[in-house]
DNA sequence: CACATGTGCTCAATCGATGAAGCAAGAATT
DNA sequence: AATTCTTGCTTCATCGATTGAGCACATGTG
């Protein structure tokens, strides 16, 4: 048992044939012990025993790679994200986890800071490293990620943007995004004792979920015989900077600033808010919003805003729900968020 | 080129070796080509060309597991982090990505929930996945997983809680809270014309932060002759209900309740704010806080909240300068944090 | 013309884990 | 006693990429 550690290299790892060494047994012998399948290839608890403990002694690491390498399906659960920079996108990455592994997945994980081409160069990594399975969050081009991963025969599953090429989890932005636009238009007819119509702020408006609010916020004006000048739908993008430019412009362009406004992320929510403080227009009075996502702290800035939550928990309990029955019907699953009381 | 391509059984990804049939080579020239180095290996411009385009054309994915297992060094990066629901560990996610990949490594990162067992677990799987360097976030026993990567002869660096045994990176969280101390007293004395010791919320009392940032907090009130009652600190853990909690007994207790106080984290002043809003005290004049992390949206909140911004940026440079210096020895880097300015 | 040097490739071992196939020894059955 | 069965292992090929060693041919040098 010569001890020949060289400080400047690494120490080399213990492997299977290490321990079956010290064993005095197979390599795979250890290997099946270790794997847990000992009892279908008939090793004796005695000899599995000792595998083990000398496994724990040696400080045994799996080589993944050379497992995953070897096995059919490698057990490992991909997901992209856009950012990190909200609660919403947090919660959702930290159910993933949670849930990936409870099922003994492991998951991985990439942000693609919104950016189409780091989505694509993400994906394809995600493929280099095996994946089984592959979760699109908020993906500007789905389809093309679901057809790259197609061509390696990986699954994907879309969440939080739909696409049309695999299952699609999303939230029921429309009808979200009618009960919020009818909530904060009554806030303003409460308290002006006219209907006006709101400004819509943020979102691309060629995605999915930003052209289904603006489809619910039309149809709440509609309901209450409001009509919505084009004008006033302002799908800037999600950066705070976009959604503060769009109120400098609409500021200069005219002194009649809508009462109300429909805020399609905290994300923009930050832009809205902090011109609203800075340009000292609102002064007087705060406008009503509402904000089509959830944040404990915007929670608090006050009655005027009201926000509706996505719910993350049953969106990733639908995805998991996909990925466990091993479907591959596109499914198209939209779940209804929380509208979250003010105060 | 016929295609048996089974739709029942995942499609047969293409590996170097088909490539290199295609190509009428070699499996190591084709590697030899896709990895970059075929100019050591002397393959001539025409057939490197050949294979790069017939690699593009079949949709060639290299299998990461078997390139990783026959190499060196896995370029592959890991990182554990307590949570993702506030913007401080999000930049540090984002950003630890972002420098990972621009230095041609991998990125894996795994949320641990600040539970304990969790940590040791998701330090196990990263090495199991031949992690090249292991950054451990805010980790409740640093050098427990500093020793068993370091068994594996994988390089550790701690992030934001110091260890004893691997480089820290943290904020120097002595400095920031002495300034934010002193500026919540100032705002204190300034609106109520007397010195008064602030309450402490918030933190575990056994990590050095928490304890730095206390020791930070009793200067400020001993430079100001102010002395700081024991119960005045609370280091009740994070978690807003345990804030929530303390001022619950805290106001059973006295009806004298603190001025001001310096809340340690946004996820505790979460758990204050909630409170004072929905408990009624305060009602009059709101206390003047400090919180040790910074929100956007808890900079909205009014003009009586300061905050100290941990300088993330700054924070991961330190890292990723210790990563490719390449160099072992205990560094312990303390960053200033940011004081932002109100409003 | 003999020999060195350079060019452009191929061969085969290797990384560590896995699992089908097989083998030896003992137990059970006819 | 001859045979099947069972138990408890071992052997070896395999996954796909990498890389040191080596080979054949062309070109240059004395």
């Amino acid at each position: 048992m010569e001890m020949t550690v060289n400080r400047t290299s690494p120490p080399k790892r213990t492997t299977i044939y290490d321990l079956a060494e010290l064993a005095g047994t197979s390599a795979s012998a250890v290997s099946a012990v270790l794997n847990g399948n000992w009892k279908k290839r008939r090793i004796s608890v005695k000899l599995a025993e000792k595998i083990t403990k000398l496994a724990e002694e040696q400080g045994y690491a799996l080589n993944m790679q050379a497992s995953v390498l070897r096995r059919e399906r490698s057990k490992i659960i991909g997901m992209i994200v856009p950012k990190y920079d909200n609660r919403y996108f947090g919660s959702i990455v930290e159910q993933f986890e949670a849930r990936a592994r409870e099922r003994g997945l492991f998951p991985i994980i990439t942000c693609t800071m919104r950016d189409p081409a780091l989505e694509v160069e993400a994906a394809r990594a995600m493929l280099s490293y095996q994946v089984d399975c592959l979760i699109a969050t908020g993906a500007t081009d789905p389809d093309r990620i679901v057809d790259l991963c197609a061509a390696a025969g990986v699954r994907t599953i879309n969440l939080d943007l739909p696409g049309s090429r695999a299952p699609s989890v999303i939230s029921d932005n429309y009808g979200g995004a009618l009960e919020l636009t009818r909530r904060v238009l009554s806030n303003c007819e409460r308290e002006y004792g006219e209907k006006a119509p709101l400004l819509f702020v943020g979102g691309r408006g060629t995605d999915h979920n930003t052209m289904e609010r603006v489809r619910g916020f039309r149809d709440a004006h509609a309901e209450a015989g409001i009509t919505v000048d084009e004008a006033l739908v302002q799908t800037c993008g999600y950066a705070p900077e976009k959604a503060e430019n769009v109120m400098r412009q609409l500021a200069a362009r005219t002194s009649d600033l809508p009462r109300g406004m429909f805020v399609n992320s905290t994300i923009s929510l930050e832009g809205v808010m902090r011109w609203i403080r800075h340009s000292g227009h609102y002064a007087e009075r705060m406008p009503h919003l509402g904000c089509f996502d959830w944040d404990p702290f915007v929670a608090m800035l006050g009655d005027h805003i009201e926000m509706v939550r996505q719910d993350v928990p049953k969106m990733l309990e639908a995805v998991f729900d996909i990925i466990d029955s091993g479907s591959t019907d596109l499914a198209f699953v939209e779940i209804p968020p929380i509208i979250e009381k003010i105060g």
